[in-house]
DNA sequence: TGTACATCAGTGAACGCGCGTTCACTGATGTAC
DNA sequence: TGTACATCAGTGAACGCGCGTTCACTGATGTAC
């Protein structure tokens, strides 16, 4: 192990991202995170503020990835209702897959930096396309919703086929019942849309 | 203070769920609820087994206090679908209005006792007035989606109008969107059902 | 190419802290006779 | 009605612990000349 460690940061936000997903999103320390590094505990000062920061900036990590998976998950399909169907089975997906993580990542508040691409930016985009702008956060209510219902175990389905045809059923009946935008809507406000327009 | 609280359960309760209010789900400790009780910190084994006895207990308390409050929602209206919205209207607001507790009646996961009445209960019984049995957890997750959004601050109104108004537009759009329940659906299981039929 | 030196990224010991929980105890209550 | 006594619900001191953070330090790196 060499005097220094190439990439402490990111060997830190891997660590206390595995930790989480081994311990529950309060379960470990900053310390934990450190030793099994294998450096210091106060080496991560010299690259986050506090452990606060360190939560701060692996929910900015794991919310751009997610956000650029489910903006893979678009190019599949050319009907942009499927497109947003597919968005939210990805993002459902996710959740159940890691919840403990992406618990974090939404639990962590306003993030201090913007992140890109946010999934929220992707689903809105597919929801214009759909001339159904004003809709964007109640899409992502609903998949948001049903995935965080499904990570904290409070609902369960057999299996991921389920999972993916109940998502569909959401997202599709919602589609199915919102009426294509016409006359103006109370615009609602999203904490990261707001900070990078700042 | 006699020597003999009274109802030390229920006070510290109490003084929990004031703390929560205060400084978040987790800002708070089994020693700070006993303090401002005016009482010994081990005065709360008699009570609870262990912190986390006692957190599952309010958690519970919390939600039975939810259940009630979206069924009396319900008894302004004759209609049916007034009615689901009437919950759902119900269930967001008081998420927005005390976003920390409602968030760890959530978070604190399966309760070790039935909570009755459950919100979700509530829900769905409504909603086999629709026959729409199948679609409960989806009506849950749009209402419990937009309900975490708000309360996290992810997404924001501009008053309570607003609210309620998106609230009805979301679950309104999805009962259109979904057809009349016919053949059978799979079926999810949820955490609280299943532990009272056991 | 060699050397002086500023800067960067680590170390490791120490700090004070508040936590959950245990333990032997004691004061108050209620019931049997 | 009075008394003995079991039970209940408190006290308060102590435990060991791991935490976040600070501090003076030092080894490694890279750049100017």
């Amino acid at each position: 192990m060499p005097y220094h460690h190439g990439d402490l940061r990111a060997a830190l936000l891997d660590a206390a991202e595995d930790l989480v997903r081994e311990r529950g999103a309060d379960g470990w320390s900053l310390r934990e995170a450190s030793t099994r590094v294998g450096v210091s505990p106060s080496a991560a000062y010299h690259h986050f503020a506090s452990r606060d920061a360190l939560v701060r900036a692996l929910s900015q990590r794991v919310l751009a990835r997610l956000g650029t998976l489910v903006a893979a998950a678009t190019t599949a399909f050319a009907d942009p209702r499927q497109r947003v169907i597919a968005i939210a089975q990805t993002y459902v997906r996710w959740a159940i897959s890691d919840p403990a993580v992406s618990w974090l990542a939404f639990s962590a508040g306003e993030p201090d930096a913007p992140v890109s691409p946010h999934p929220h930016d992707v689903l809105s985009a597919e929801l214009a396309r759909l001339s159904l702008p004003a809709a964007d956060f109640l899409v992502w209510a609903a998949m948001h919703g049903l995935a965080m219902l499904l990570a904290d175990g409070l609902i369960r389905f057999d299996d991921d086929a389920a999972v993916d045809a109940e998502t569909a059923r959401l997202v599709g009946a919602l589609l199915d019942g919102l009426p294509v935008q016409s006359g103006p809507h109370p615009q609602a406000r999203s904490a990261h849309t707001e900070r990078r327009s700042r």
